[in-house]
DNA sequence: TGATACTTGACTATTTTAGTCAGGTTTATA
DNA sequence: TATAAACCTGACTAAAATAGTCAAGTATCA
């Protein structure tokens, strides 16, 4: 199991987004030189985080991105979402009552991977973005 | 995030064993068919888990696989770890002190991933295979 | 009228995954 | 003792996913 970089990027870049965004917009440009993330890439992330309402644009000269929401509102389930990064952990349909080897049981292993997966969606859920940019702050002093 | 099919049929695999595990060695074949998962790759499989000890091997007629250790005794942990199902949510190399950008320090989510890692290797260890067969005759009923 | 920065969509190399295939060796049992 | 069941090993490969790149714009400020 591994996180892909879209996902990882998407919320670095939101972190470091945050942490400025009280002032100005901030330039993919900059989030591009400070996190080493190619611009062409972060373009891709942010027209996804913007469709999803988590971050608005300001085009022209000195744009760039601000967030949309309060930092506290903008939780890591809905970063994910945004960029489509999803925990896949059944091989079945959920909605299905047909299990994954085609059978007319959920297999064998069903409920465990089912737990798994509201176990690890439950830290996406709780953790915020404000949290992150506090948890760095902290770290810094 | 996703589970590997090499991750997801050792469990399924295993617990399969596991219940018809106290009288005679189970048969790779067996299993492929009870569960519709291709033979060669079973055989890889279990490869990889008699070199772990998780189970043992009788060959010849009449052979199989019989588990090494008591189902109790069998993390979700330690069979992930035999199929080299690993967890990778830092990009970095945990050791060393430099980040996953090139830089001299750790980047701005580092921490949040390691929390994560740990957050589902929690999971892993605390699931044994007893678990999960036991789950599975309660749901029989 | 530049320069900066967002916008969009197509394209592609690389890597990983999920197996297959071919050729063994061992051992119970008829 | 022949035969078939079952383990054992390593190499190979098609397909999917990933992690980007590239090209050609449009909007706005100074
Ligand atoms: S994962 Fe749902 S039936 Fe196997
Ligand atoms: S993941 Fe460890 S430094 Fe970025």
């Amino acid at each position: 199991m591994k996180l892909t970089s879209k996902g990882r990027y998407a919320v670095m870049a939101l972190v470091d987004l945050a942490r400025f965004d009280n002032i100005n917009p901030v330039s993919l440009r900059d989030i591009s030189l400070r996190q080493g993330i190619s611009l062409d890439y972060l373009e891709q992330i942010f027209s996804r985080l913007r469709k999803r309402e988590i971050v608005q644009s300001v085009r022209g000269t000195q744009g760039g991105y601000v967030l949309n929401k309060k930092a506290k509102e903008i939780k890591l389930s809905n970063i994910f979402d945004a960029v489509d990064e999803k925990v896949k952990t059944v091989k079945c349909k959920k909605e299905s009552k047909k299990g994954c080897n085609g059978k007319t049981t959920k297999c064998l292993t069903h409920n465990l991977w089912d737990e798994l997966d509201s176990h690890i969606n439950n830290f996406f859920e709780q953790k915020s973005l404000e949290d992150l940019v506090k948890d760095n702050a902290e770290r810094r002093i």
